[in-house]
DNA sequence: AATGAATGAGCGTTCATTCAT
DNA sequence: CATGAATGAACGCTCATTCAT
């Protein structure tokens, strides 16, 4: 019983760090605020983390950060075995399953965190690496089409800068919308977007 | 002599809050990391300047924002007056003109931080507007297609992010790629990927 | 019994601020002389308070000024009605009677404060405002004798001094004396003092 | 020549510091205050003096200090000889002779600093000390009646306050007037006043 | 020798962390 | 255990003092 209360507190503190965090940032974040948000003490949190830092890398761990990226290698991995039309007809494409969108917005403080809200954290760099793999799959999915616009064009940057984008698109879209559905209905506009923007570019 | 010296440390603080400005965000720059930017000691600064805030609006004016704003209102309602075909044969097209480029290169650290880094300072909400103006400019410009789709998908929130984003992906060029040439390459292609997206989303 | 503890601190560090306040001057006062005083750490301080300003002028606040002012405006009135006989033989006189000096004993600090010790304060004219207010009403009281002497004399500024002085010397008492009995016997002599010299001079 | 111009800005020094250090006090005086009034750089004081107590006590010595302690000494110690019935109609009567009066107008900025802005400085108590050598001469001056009243009244200190603001009087006179016709007039009627007052009270 | 730019110690204030209750 | 009051290190800023020219 006592455990189970211990345990309860813990999980405010956890669930009230990572709104306040994904809402002011690292360094914007007071340990009075999320103690606020929490509706305990101050003093109390440190019974429950010894820092900010402990609190920070407890709610957004770094293997957390690592499943991300596995499961970004494993979703645009899975786009080599897609073909264009699923864009239009089918829920399938790209990153829009419902295990996967469910997941993301389950876990929507945290991805903001680690790759929007990262000033001062370990996660400073986790945006461009995504970025980094993401591009290196599609130039292998798309190896002929990629190869040829990169030769001619010499804009690998312009690769890295889009697919950046489509990351960010997809954070912004879980800043702001709350439900599965609402993620699932602007994530297919935005893909669309992207899988014409990409296809028109690499013609 | 003497006043050469001392405009010339003037212009070095200016560009050292730039350059940490811009990588640091307002709040996280410390006067020391200015001072030790610009290779002069942290006293010496207010020699120059009468606080932190000093430097930063010096350096990142508002007029200058404003100036910005004017600058995309007249790019973009620019758009109405041109035909799709542009895009890929005419260098006139959207933003790609020298001027306009060569503007927003020299002036790159500044745009970064009024658009990408500007929390705690006047521009917090800078890229919002921007991109408010943009979404109702592109809503008269392609009214049609563009009532059509949001009403079909009640999908507002989508164009919202699609323009938000091509802001960002000029950001993310502007911080990385240095000469002129080098931007502009790089916006051409995000242009083309972004018209051939938005065209192919309101299809 | 926490609350009772705070406020206890809260009425520490006012004591100690009024203290050294009236001491050292709002300038010459360093928070951490407030702090050693009050026996509590430099940042316990700002729990209580916001600013040095905010400690200023919340422990002598302005409509304590404005009541000290209003106060001095009744009593000099006051005089007009007196009789110079009452000068021997009667404790009414002038300022003498014991709600008065109770008062002033009790707020001896925030007093010296305001016409002592105010460089940097919002008070500093407030000497040179209750003389002027005091000469002129004396002005109207002994007008006879008073335009006689300075239009003898052309010494208004003289007469500017002297009552500045009475004030003065009220001020050194409350620095020095520290119960309502010994201010009253001071205050008498002075008292005394004053009538006969003022007397002299006018005649 | 050289020699003359050097010492020639000594004085400019000595007497710009006279001039701030008696309008802004010890504290409240910044060596670039005395630089500017001095019309010479902030590093060339330097050359002449090795710090701003070095300046502050080369321009108000402590021997000058001493200086008008004896002077006071002797001033005060004449009253013996003098009779009551000078104060109407002898200028010679105490401190009231030309060559004193010249002595401190052409001292004015030093006397004031002295015993009115003294903060911070080793002058801190010399208001307090001048006062009580002061009131052991009256007390040896007038003992009959003086013993008589502090007998009957305890009230010592009211002749040490009464004492105190004779100087204070004074020194307010110094800061006003500018002339020595002026401070001789200004100090006749505060004589007189305190001479009434003075034989009232002790009467 | 003169200048005024440069330095850094110190004060006011904030906030992560500790501790008395 | 929980509380929130207390602490002190660190940052923004000022100004006495030093130093390059």
């Amino acid at each position: 019983m006592v455990q189970y209360k211990k345990e309860k507190i813990k999980e405010n503190i956890d669930q009230a760090a990572l709104t306040v965090f994904a809402k002011k940032g690292y360094r914007g974040t007071k340990i009075s605020d999320i103690a606020k948000e929490a509706g305990i003490s101050v003093g109390n949190i440190y019974r429950y983390y010894k820092s900010k830092d402990d609190i920070f890398y407890t709610v957004v761990p770094e293997n957390f950060a690592e499943s991300i990226r596995s499961l970004l290698v494993e979703k645009v991995s899975a786009i080599k075995e897609k073909k264009f039309e699923f864009i239009e007809d089918n829920n399938e494409f790209w990153l829009l399953n419902n295990e996967f969108i469910r997941f993301i917005v389950k876990n929507r403080e945290r991805i903001l965190i680690i790759f929007h809200n990262n000033k001062g954290t370990k996660y400073e760099n986790a945006k461009e690496e995504a970025v980094y793999f993401i591009v290196r799959t599609v130039k292998n999915c798309y190896r002929v089409q990629y190869d040829q616009f990169v030769d001619v064009n010499k804009d690998d940057f312009a690769m890295k800068i889009i697919y950046e984008n489509l990351i960010h698109m997809t954070l912004r879209i879980l800043e702001e919308a709350k439900t599965v559905e609402e993620v699932m209905k602007h994530l297919k506009s935005i893909n669309v977007y992207h899988m014409f923007g990409i296809t028109g570019l690499l013609k």
